[in-house]
RNA sequence: GGGAGUUUAGCUCAGCUGGUUCAGAGCAUCUGCCUUACAAGCAGAGGGUCACUGGUUCGAACCCAGUAACUCCCACCA
């Protein structure tokens, strides 16, 4: 098999991704290995793939491939969410297109059309993770409405409700106009916008001409408006006790009522009270007994509550209203004001407080014991600093509103009687037989007198199951899957939706399981762009994730979205640092070739020994590190020393000491222990290169491979013994070739012209072992150890050794001079420096035992350096 | 308004329990090289008052207090 000169990825990867899947190497079964489980944050599943789709697989990818190759069973599970409002929303503007209205359409045709939707379109995102090379156990990919998944949901639904968690109820609800139902208050975003500040005259009815001004954003509502509040210790208002206002326009009469909550220094003092259209108006207006007047429509246009304007948007009815009360000298001033507005997070449309009927779950209960899994650190949030956010979030937990007035989801297990009482059942005759029990019976009960509830239940409400679901731990909850993935390992999601989903998960988990649902919580950053702004499709800012694996390979960008992303901080994207990761490939792919192309010769009998020795120490080393930083979800900086290993020691240093002369032939033992050190490159590599090293791997340099013999389930190599020692001499050894290259630099000496080197020896470093190395990357005719100094010629000092090269002709002794003096008064800095330290009685008497030692140890090194190089300022002088 | 976090080289980030003259890495930059694995490369080099001000300490990037800037989360000021 010849190999391309260049890696083309694009093909390697089709092909390996298949061979992988053929011989299902994702697939997971549970056995006797201890099994490592994740579950993919299911994505939306009208969803593309984004940037932040890429972190957070890349990610789980990595973690899981690992996990596969220190020998457990491996398990992540896909699958995709149904996203009830933004798939429906998806729906009907699919259908608006083709000319269909979603009112012209029973529930059921829409379902229809919903489902053919959904699988023409919901596998996208899943096909394109594998094209990032996301080792999912595909067979078990599950889609939240799957039927398992949603009789689990009604079964909660039905138990929370018996354990009196679940209650329906008026409330004020976030209304979306757009998705035309209520949301939860987590899908609020509030966001400051400019808007204006209207200043409107209220007549007083008391005959007399004058009028009160109130501020609001908001003159549209003036028609649903209740009361005027004022603060009962606003001496400018004194005389408004007890009055009543007309509206303006309508000339409705309302009361003034008095309240502290109104601040006397914002606005007027005077502030109108629309229980219908906001939440602190509808408490005053509880408290003081008023009327709500609800003007809205579902859709935020005006109703014929409103009188005027009826039809209007609220948006156009607020430019108009204004001209209005503008026309009647109703309006004072209108001001530039800046507040916070709440937007859905689903449509983005304007948030519209409104009362409704909704669905709720108590959360307090259920709150406690998931707040504790994560203060006893039995779950652990990486990093840690989102504790106290969850800590402060699960204290302050709120009801959730779970119903959702849309058909696109899991239909809320209510069923009406014509007299409005309801009972919970899962199906209609259950139903039927419960409303049979009913105290108030109805007489002549029909089983079609029941209407089940129309809305169905929030998004959250499926996914947060999901890590029981997907293992038919409600179907049947003492299964061989539920018993042996769960509780699962890591969770790789958004900070985002730390309380969306993470702490209800948890919730779920305990309530449902009595445990934990993970352990580790691992929150990804944000992915901006290079001016910080978050990558989205609205902004344009985001480059499309396909064609960044199209042209740096996957394997390129997974390494640049790992290359900088610690947990919890956003990623600075730049498209340079998937640049860097091709780079890296291409690094290992010229190594490769590199070692390829060597001939053995079995005579001879000259292996490197040294050479072999450092590079398995300095690997041992190396993972070692690699370890305790995998250990602390420090992937980019696992990333950082194995390409640092990679590149810097195996290929700079370790390929060099032992390649062979140009067309001459390499020792057996050499070229054997390279062989496996390239093996425990591609190890260690695969999990963030999963295919350049899948490929290699197969190479036939490493002799035939049985089918099932594959990187992807090869075992890591483990840490053998470290000799510090030869650590440590090759590092000097490294100095020293880097001081004679440093030489020809300065003084532009062609690396191809040899040198002679000599050594006088201080510190007891055994030179003649590293002989040939040195001579071999500093390109050294003659290397020899000497007792003395060596006159005209250049030197330098390595630890406390001096070298000297001969270089007659070029010898500068001024420059020379001042070179060593600098040195010297560096030293003698250090000196006074470490001198201070060891006169400061305070530091003697203070400090720890073996710093004072280390401290001592400096100072008679540094003497020593010092007083070689006074010697050889003195014989240049000479 | 409340809470959390960040601030170290041009950029992105390390710096663990305060202890080498401690200031580090990668990228970028600069210099010299087409040295037959790799110019997607090789060999070198330069770059920082560790945001600011005080304090604690024998000793501070690290601990404490204050200041500034930025980010995020939570919160109903019309």
């Amino acid at each position: 098999m010849s190999i391309s000169k260049t890696y083309n990825p694009t093909e390697v990867e089709n092909k390996w991704y298949s061979y992988w899947l053929q011989h299902k190497f994702f697939k997971s079964v549970p056995d006797e290995r201890e099994p490592y489980t994740i579950v993919i944050p299911p994505p939306n599943v009208t969803g593309v793939l984004h940037m932040g789709h890429m972190l957070n697989n890349t990610i789980q990818d990595v973690l899981i491939r690992r996990a596969r190759m220190k020998g457990k069973n491996a398990c992540w599970v896909p699958g995709t969410d149904h996203a009830s409002i933004a798939t429906e929303a998806k729906v009907v503007a699919m259908l608006k297109e083709r000319g269909i209205n979603k009112k012209d359409l029973s529930r059921p045709e829409f379902l229809t059309y919903a489902w053919e939707w959904k699988e023409k379109y919901g596998g996208i995102i899943l096909d394109q993770l594998k094209k990032l090379g996301a080792s999912c156990d595909w067979d078990r990919t599950r889609f939240t409405m799957d039927d398992d998944l949603s009789d689990a949901v009604i079964d909660t639904f039905i138990h929370l409700y018996k354990k009196g968690w679940i209650y329906r109820g008026v409330r004020m609800v976030n209304w979306d106009p757009q998705g035309k139902t209520a949301v939860s208050d987590e899908e609020v975003i509030r966001k400051e916008v400019n808007q204006k500040l209207y200043y409107i005259k209220y007549k007083v009815s008391n005959g007399s001409s004058t009028h009160l001004t109130i501020a609001t954003t908001r003159p549209e509502t003036i028609m649903a408006d209740a009361a005027i509040c004022i603060n009962p210790n606003d001496e400018r208002y004194k005389h408004l006790h007890h009055q009543k206002v007309y509206i303006p326009l309508i000339d409705r009469e309302i009361p003034v009522i008095l309240d502290e909550y109104v601040t006397m220094d914002f606005g007027t003092g005077c502030l109108k009270v629309t229980p219908a259209h906001d939440l602190n108006d509808y408490e005053l207006g509880q408290k003081h007994h008023l009327p709500v007047i609800d003007i809205l429509n579902d859709d935020g246009t005006l109703n014929e509550k409103a009188q005027i304007l009826v039809g209007e948007d609220r948006f156009a009815a607020r430019k108009k209203i204004a001209t209005l009360l503008e026309e009647a000298g109703y309006l004072e001033k209108v001001e530039e004001y800046k507040s916070q507005v709440g937007f859905s997070e689903r449509t983005n449309a304007v948030i519209e407080p409104k009362l409704s009927m909704q669905w709720f779950c108590k959360m307090d209960e259920m709150a406690k014991p998931a707040l504790d899994y994560v203060l006893k650190g039995d779950i652990k949030l990486i990093p840690e600093k989102f504790i106290n956010t969850y800590r402060h979030w699960m204290e302050n937990v709120k009801d959730w509103c779970i119903s959702r007035q849309l058909w696109w989801g899991q239909q809320i297990p209510a069923w009406y009687l014509l007299d409005g009482q309801y009972v919970i059942a899962k199906t209609k005759e259950e139903a039927f037989e419960e409303a049979k029990k009913l105290s108030s019976k109805i007489e002549n009960l029909q089983l079609d007198d029941l209407k089940q509830d129309e809305d169905v239940v929030d998004t959250w409400f499926s996914s947060w199951l999901w890590p029981i679901s997907v293992f038919d731990g409600f179907k049947d909850p003492n299964n061989a899957d539920i018993n042996y993935y769960y509780p699962t390992n890591d969770l790789v999601t958004a900070p985002e939706i730390l309380f969306f989903w993470v702490a209800r998960m948890i919730m779920a988990g305990h309530e449902f399981r009595g445990e934990l649902p993970f352990r580790n919580v691992y929150l990804t950053g944000i992915v901006r762009d290079k001016l910080g702004r978050k990558m989205s499709k609205s902004l344009g800012n985001s480059p499309d994730p396909l064609d960044l694996i199209e042209k740096y390979g996957a394997d390129g960008v997974r390494v640049g979205m790992l290359l900088s992303s610690p947990a919890g901080n956003d990623l600075m994207f730049d498209e340079s640092h998937c640049l860097q990761g091709r780079n890296f490939f291409n690094k290992v792919w010229n190594a490769f070739l590199l070692v390829k192309g060597w001939k053995v010769d079995d005579t001879l009998a000259n292996p490197n020994n040294i050479a072999i020795q450092w590079f398995k120490s300095r690997f041992s080393e190396a993972l070692t590190q690699i370890e305790a930083n995998f250990a602390q979800y420090r992937l980019s900086e696992a990333l950082m020393d194995t390409y640092k290993l990679v590149w810097d020691d195996f290929c700079a240093w370790y390929l060099e000491m032992i390649k062979p002369a140009y067309e001459h032939p390499i020792d057996r033992e050499t070229y054997e222990q390279t062989l496996l050190f390239f093996t425990d490159i591609l190890k260690i590599l695969h999990p963030f290169m999963p295919f350049i090293t899948e490929e290699l791997w197969h190479d036939e340099l490493f002799g035939e491979r049985a089918e099932m013999d594959c990187c992807i389930v090869a075992q890591m190599p483990k840490i053998e013994q470290i000799n510090t020692q030869l650590l440590n001499d090759v590092e000097i050894v490294k100095q020293v070739i880097t001081d004679i290259r440093n030489t020809r630099n300065s003084k532009q000496i062609s690396p191809k012209d040899a040198l002679e080197l000599s050594v006088k020896i201080n510190s007891g470093i055994d030179y003649n072992q590293y002989q040939s190395i040195i001579a071999k990357l500093g390109n050294i005719s003659q290397f020899s150890i000497v007792n003395d100094k060596v006159s005209g010629a250049v030197s330098f000092m390595v630890s406390k050794d001096e070298f000297y090269i001969p270089l007659t002709e070029n010898i500068d002794p001024v420059a020379e001079t001042e070179r060593l003096n600098k040195e010297r008064a560096y030293l003698l800095g250090f000196l006074k420096s470490v001198d201070a330290k060891l006169s400061n009685e305070r530091f003697m008497n203070n400090a720890k035992p073996e710093i004072i030692e280390n401290e001592l140890k400096k100072k008679v090194d540094a003497e020593t350096k010092l007083k070689i190089i006074e010697e050889n300022i003195a014989s240049l002088a000479n």
